[in-house]
DNA sequence: CTACTTGCAAAGTGTTTGCCCTACG
DNA sequence: CGTAGGGCAAACACTTTGCAAGTAG
């Protein structure tokens, strides 16, 4: 039913106003707050097309959920923080002479690397106490999901 | 039906013969090779298990399956060959200098931080050609999974 | 009209868990 | 015999897709 196209630049504005990287949720969630009656669907779809336009980046490290942001000139690291899951860009520039110290060293054909840093950021450190968080943490060190389980499973279980 | 914890060990001397982190389904069909009647959800727990006792380490990057590998002594950084998807550690120790960067030009802690090179590792440069995948390839730059669409969907949509 | 977007729900993938049964000590 | 490990299938989180209905040019 709606006009097409209206949710790219919804979802682009977003990210330039947050450019933390949040999740579909966190996109999903603050778009509905404008356009209610957007869907899940269409907001995966949006990122995958804008991602296949070159527009936004995926980061997939440190958690069971996408990670969107904008897509940057200059390559860069990424600082994660462990306590309100935002993945912030760093100003640090990429140190060519690793991908040559590798390459040298293993016999490996390079292309290029990434670097993430962990931590608690600035905001969660502060005074005013932990920032709200983004997306869920993943169990122990790891990056995979945890369950709450809602509701009870099964009642009979050999029929 | 078999003997407890003989899978522990079977799945620790697998990754130790195969040290390049592989995916569950990779440790699930070799296992199967010698113990036919396991089942997937052992793996996943004995998994879980041998990284919560600290024996095996979960790396989550550049692929929708989880990978595990042996927990090695000292810190080091990882290249993921995007031919054969197998990942391997790297003698580079770590560079503490950096961590004292990012947090002098951001204020954010670092408690850790991790590398990773991608590229062609030499055995799928290699005159043999490239060497037989562990997992699935993520679709674009990204690290989504992607439908083959096995199935026909729908037969009647609106009751 | 044609091409494209969207909402909805179903399906798909990877992972975890409840329950019972069994083997071991 | 109690206790912990394991098989099985259901449940779960996250993501993608088929189809129908609607819009824009």
């Amino acid at each position: 039913m709606p006009r097409p196209f209206q949710y790219r630049e919804a979802v682009l504005s977003l990210l330039k106003e947050n450019p933390v990287h949040p999740t579909v949720d966190w996109v999903y969630t603050r778009l509905r707050e404008e356009h209610p009656r957007v869907s899940l669907a269409t907001v995966y779809r949006t990122l995958r097309i804008l991602v296949a336009e070159g527009l936004l980046c995926e980061l997939p490290f440190g958690s069971s959920e996408a990670r969107f942001g904008l897509v940057r000139e200059e390559r860069h690291y990424h600082f994660v923080c462990e306590t309100c899951r935002r993945i912030y860009d760093l100003p640090l520039p990429h140190d060519p002479r690793l991908e040559r110290a590798v390459r040298r060293v293993t016999g490996h054909e390079v292309s290029r690397h990434t670097v993430e840093f962990y931590g608690r950021c600035r905001d969660c450190l502060g005074e005013t106490g932990p920032t709200p968080p983004i997306g869920r943490k993943p169990p122990q060190g790891s990056g995979r999901r945890q369950k709450p389980s809602t509701q009870p499973r099964r009642k009979e279980s050999r029929p």
